[in-house]
DNA sequence: GCCAGCATGTAAAAAGTTACATGATTCC
DNA sequence: GGAATCATGTAACTTTTTACATGCTGGC
């Protein structure tokens, strides 16, 4: 997997930001695929200014010392060429991260009403995804990313029509049993 | 995420198996949507042992005291009782895990071969991964685990089918700039 | 006799989550 | 003045990967 590093050089190549900004975006814009918490943020960004591929201004050196600088960090040169290079090296990867998938392959060993429920569940994320998906202001948007956008919606729906029929009918045939 | 854990107990659940087994099981058949190396199963294993999930038989104590002793794990009560429980309280949660999604979300970074390129990638590693998923002997499975198969497909099929559209699209448009 | 596959494990390091801890700013 | 949001960070813990280390077994 792309780590988060070069997630962050990614989200700093287009303009500086702070690492709450940074977090904004990986947890609103790539929710589909990537999530990050503060916790693995600060420590990642502290990383990248060490081997200088990004660097930070403390925006309040004011005249009153506070107790934690507000950062805007900015990508450098040498992070632009890492990120360049990583990308480069990176395999198209893709994989199905998937509760539902695994909870379903062990379904013989589970009651009916349980893989019913487990049904309905997928169904109902699988719908929040969807609204989330196509209430992104695609118009606005890097080509890339309205690429991006368009085919998680694609993989949506087609998991959305499956479930609907085949699940429906595995529901149907558990109830009739 | 369902851990680790949890898929061992699942995939003991249907009769006992070795480490070396249970390894197998996660790496081929789940490969979809799970993975696990030996550094990660083998002190899960351990861990489920001393919960008394599981209990372990080593298969080989004839006279001669082998380094290792080969070990064949058992679902206990508590163990299936633990996974019903473990089941029934989780999320059907799915994300896609995607290099293919990150790395062109900076597209607009990236030179327009790479961009071509990752799209190449992308496209093989679905045809590899259509191509293994229908060599699974579908009609010798249960219920649950076909069905699962056929959903990873259906995902598959509607990803590859964006990407010869849209995807090529995006690729001449950039080879005419 | 050798090689592929069976078999088990540990150690170091990487990566991330959760919970905690603090404080500033902005808008109502 | 209070609430929401902006903002940064640490500490303990969990999980996992990678690399190492070892040895048996069955078939050719």
């Amino acid at each position: 997997m792309l780590n988060l590093d070069t997630i962050c050089l990614g989200v700093l190549y287009s303009g500086s930001k702070t690492g709450y900004e940074i977090h904004k975006i990986i947890n609103n814009d790539f929710k589909h695929f990537q999530t990050a918490s503060y916790g693995a943020l600060y420590p990642a960004l502290g990383k990248l200014e060490a081997k200088a591929l990004i660097t930070s201004k403390n925006k309040n050196v004011q005249a009153q010392q506070q107790s934690l600088p507000k950062k805007k960090y900015t990508i450098t040169d040498d992070g632009r060429i890492n990120f360049q290079t990583v990308i480069k090296g990176t395999k198209a990867q893709e994989r199905l991260s998937s509760d539902f998938l695994a909870a379903f392959y062990f379904s013989d060993h589970l009651d009916p009403e349980d893989i019913s429920t487990l049904i309905d569940q997928q169904l109902s994320t699988l719908q929040g995804n969807y609204k989330d998906l196509i209430s992104v202001p695609l118009s606005t948007m890097p080509d890339g990313q309205r690429f991006g956008i368009r085919y998680t919606i694609a993989v949506n729906r087609a998991a959305t029509a499956f479930l609907k029929g085949e699940g429906r009918a595995i529901q149907t045939s558990l109830t009739r049993k």
